[in-house]
DNA sequence: TCATTCACATGACAACGTCACACGAAGAGC
DNA sequence: GCTCTTCGTGTGACGTTGTCATGTGAATGA
């Protein structure tokens, strides 16, 4: 049932997901190659049978992270069943939740993806192309809908990143995050 | 001449220093504590006489990157010779040329600074103040003037991120840091 | 002059990423 | 059914790192 390239792969997928897991739980110090085998079920060497090292293997985790969010937004782009500027503003907030939901995992995204790495920066161009689509159904002009894009793209990590630091205070902004999106949008988009 | 007390925060200034030296050449995993030791011309352990660990030596170096930033705001801030409109432009942009010759210093600068470090809160907090001075000077209304404040700060914060991650293509997005930076101010200031 | 203080040097330790090597089961060929 | 090969995995080892305990020597104050 189970052939050999299957279970490799299996083995793969988990440390993988063990990686993400203790990134999630305990920020990147917890994920150490002991504990990512450990978690997989594996030794602390097995990890170099399937990547040539520990930047890989995060590499590996970004990528994953950036096609979730490209299912996100497949999700959305397929549903016509809401105004154009509806998807971008749940486009944006959606991303924004991923961001605070998995902080570090979310750091580790947009992280320098290093030319090593096709695969991560084939997977962050996909799903910044989809960024795009569901921008220029909201400014018409599809050419005109690039910066305005990168505009939106980098405030909106802009603010993630500012709350995830704790740059991004209440006290001292008197406005939130999700504040800022909104106001952001009105004015840009 | 140079008392014992004078020449101990002398060493502890060389240490610091020697950290963001080694921070811009070799980014965070050249940051050693025998490295910076060395080249701060002490030994591997001298650095626990300042610091309590190594995230409170980078703390340190966080620290100093603000407080460098809060001087070039104040230089601002001080010369009444430009519009306030200027005097903004140049400060987003000034932060912008930080992060652009010291990026791994910068991503120091906004990463997040756990309550251990009150320096280094207290630099941030003291900068952030110095940007809302400048921007409620071209905004009026200081009320309003401080989620528009928090808007351009996320944004350009990330516009740099972006930029440094690789994120920030020209050719996927058809526009450079520089421009977004105009665009921002223009439509949100 | 002597005792004290304190910054610094040094040896040691556990944990980490990484490599070389050994093992053992799955698959191919006869 | 048997044998050989392949390849994912386990294990021991090494250098490096952050950190601590201990020792040392020079500056300080009486």
């Amino acid at each position: 049932m189970v052939s050999r390239v299957e279970s490799a792969a299996a083995t793969r997928r988990a440390l993988v997901d063990a990686a993400a897991e203790l990134l999630d739980e305990g920020g990147p110090d917890a994920v150490t190659l002991r504990a990512v085998g450990g978690r997989a079920g594996v030794s602390r060497g097995a990890p170099y049978g399937h990547f040539p090292d520990k930047e890989h293997l995060l590499a590996a985790v970004a990528t994953k992270s950036w096609e979730a969010v490209g299912e996100q937004l497949d999700a959305l782009i397929t549903d016509r069943g809401q105004a154009p500027s509806e998807r971008l503003e749940q486009a944006l907030t959606g991303l924004m939740e991923v961001g605070r939901r998995h902080p570090h995992a979310y750091a580790l995204m947009f992280a320098a993806p290093t030319a090593e790495h096709p695969e991560a920066v084939a997977a962050v161009s996909r799903t910044h192309d989809q960024f795009l689509t569901i921008i220029a159904d909201v400014i018409g002009d599809p050419q005109r809908a690039r910066p305005i894009g990168g505009l939106l793209m980098s405030s909106v990590h802009g603010i993630v990143a500012m709350e995830n630091g704790g740059h991004l205070t209440p006290e001292k902004w008197q406005t939130t995050g999700d504040e800022l999106v909104k106001l952001l949008i009105d004015r840009i988009a």
